[in-house]
DNA sequence: TTGTACGCGTTATCAT
DNA sequence: ATGATAACGCGTACAA
């Protein structure tokens, strides 16, 4: 033992009666050493419970083990989304084999500052991690290009609005996921089928906004549009706009599960019956979907394999891989009572 | 510029034109440097954009500037849980003027073995982070007696079932919280009050229930009890499970909002009106509170303020401080239209 | 106030 | 197959 707790590369090499260099071959599973050796060495590492120093290691090898989950919004519903906790899980489980640690980086404050975005940026450009991870939500200002620029291996968890130059990301294919879902409400017999959209400055809201006004052309019939900020509230009053201009409509798009349960709500206090007079269709397949009554039909995002993909695509991007296009996943339709 | 890229501590000292030892002070801050001799080294560091190693200096320091937050379970439900949100919250803006970084530590697999359990406690004892935060909710198996005997500070996120030696952690009075939403229902004149509980191996689910058994002692007026697991499903089952054997009863204290939204839907679907029939009273106040119809009367826990008390705590004892004690915050009753 | 020199624990190169 | 030995970048006695 140093004075300070651990033993140290020495003290097993002593103890195992063998230089440095060969502790640091076995623990490093170099082929090169003699079985016998191997042996010693692992029954004094074992005796002394030797671990590695990850700063001496990192010192020489300009590797962290370590990689960056970055959430450049202040928001922290980013993290009450079972979506985050899904990809959280998928990227876990993804990076568990390796030996990488996973370091969270969040904007502090609740109106994140230029020195707050400084600070991240740095931290990134720092190296003290070996590649990044970016779950974002909304275009802000212009980190996201800053962070789709600096050298270092990186991938978004959403193709990145306002972003200018290729980057690596997965994703849903929200259009098609909201075209199932419109269609659905098609096929089903409604023709006035409105639509409550999110936000315009995230890929999500955007995109499946799209994926219903395509759907609606194609039919023919007239898009009827609110917008929503992806919360309960805002979900709240922009079913109210919808039923107070179109008080005929018939099928709803709801481009999150939890604007949909608001949906749901309004609906129902305004004496509509779902799906009866009003078929709803939610996205996201979140917990909330089967919380509702009638229980939410959804579009599904497969959120584990999405984290999971991330974490791939990062390490291979850390070995070397050029990879610089989006990927993007199909979603599923899940039909349950309201639609 | 060395070939990997960032520049060091000796480039910088070379254009400033002094000694390497002198940078490290301006880094750091020493009062003992000439102003002068700090603005020339602030302007080298300006001009090369240095940015300290932080492996070099944890090598030498013997500290890391990152803490842990340990979730030593598999279930990643404990993320999507917006009381995780609104912690991590707390924690990351109280950490945010430290240079501190977080540091994730979560179970990869689904069933986590020993082998997973060991590779957490490895790595906490090995020196990568000063401090750890706890955020468990079941008490499983020994993992948590092993946490808290480790040589590192630590603090619980609420107080570890199982664990038999003094340790720090910050709750709200899970009891006194279940009180106040019971003595609610009497108040309003429910008599057949029943309570959906957690489960026991967990802080939360022992707790709540201890306090709904108090009240009704109290007041003379016999428990009814089913037991849930903080699930929809298992929210929906205990439910109808009391449904069934209490017809008539009139108040139903719920130990987490989840299982409320679901005793909400399976009282609706009984056709019993809420609150007319049955007054209905939930636990966190999380996100689904607003969500539901009609709106949740619950037990509000300030997470954020918790949060922000876990990172203290843990700040002060990586200072030094001997805190081994639980720390208690108190809860809320949000009056909204179920009760 | 500033500089010199050493050590932190590891990996990597080069001998042997 | 193994062992010396030199980095890696930084902080800090100690000396000046």
């Amino acid at each position: 033992m140093n004075e300070s707790g651990s033993p140290t590369l020495e003290q097993v090499a002593a103890l195992a009666g063998v230089s440095r260099a060969t502790v640091s071959r076995v623990v490093n599973g170099s082929p090169k050493v003699l079985p016998d050796t191997v042996a010693a060495v692992e029954q004094a590492i074992l005796q002394l419970g030797y671990v590695p120093n990850r700063a001496a290691r990192a010192l020489v090898t300009r590797r962290t083990d370590s990689i960056a989950i970055v959430v450049p919004e202040p928001d922290s519903r980013v993290f009450s989304d079972p979506f985050f906790a899904g990809m959280l899980s998928g990227v876990s489980r993804t990076l568990a084999p390796t030996s990488s640690q996973l370091v969270l980086l969040i904007e502090p404050a609740p109106e994140p500052t230029e020195a707050d975005d400084q600070r991240l940026l740095r931290y990134l450009r720092g190296g003290h991690v070996d590649g990044a991870i970016v779950i974002s939500h909304h275009g802000r200002d212009n980190v996201l290009q800053e962070l789709a620029q600096l050298p270092l291996p990186i991938v978004f968890s959403a193709r990145p609005l306002g972003v200018d130059v290729p980057v690596a990301s997965v994703d849903v294919d929200n259009v098609a996921g909201a075209r199932t879902g419109v269609e659905h409400l098609l096929s089903i017999g409604r023709r006035k089928v409105a639509t409550v959209a999110g936000p315009l400055d995230m890929t999500a809201g955007l995109d499946r906004l799209t994926g219903y006004q395509e759907v609606m052309k194609e039919a023919g019939l007239p898009a009827m549009i609110a917008y929503g900020d992806f919360t309960a509230d805002g979900g709240e009053q922009a079913t109210l706009r919808l039923l107070d201009e179109h008080p005929d409509l018939d099928g709803l798009f709801v481009a999150s599960d939890l604007m949909a349960t608001a949906a749901l709500r309004v609906l129902s206090q305004h004496d509509r019956r779902v799906p009866a007079d009003v078929a709803v269709v939610g996205f996201d397949d979140s917990v909330l979907a089967t919380t509702t009554t009638p229980k939410l039909t959804t579009v599904r995002q497969p959120v584990e394999q999405l984290g999971a993909r991330l974490a791939e695509i990062l390490l291979a991007k850390i070995a070397g891989a050029d990879l610089r296009s989006p990927e993007i996943y199909d979603t599923e339709l899940i039909i349950r009572d309201s639609a």
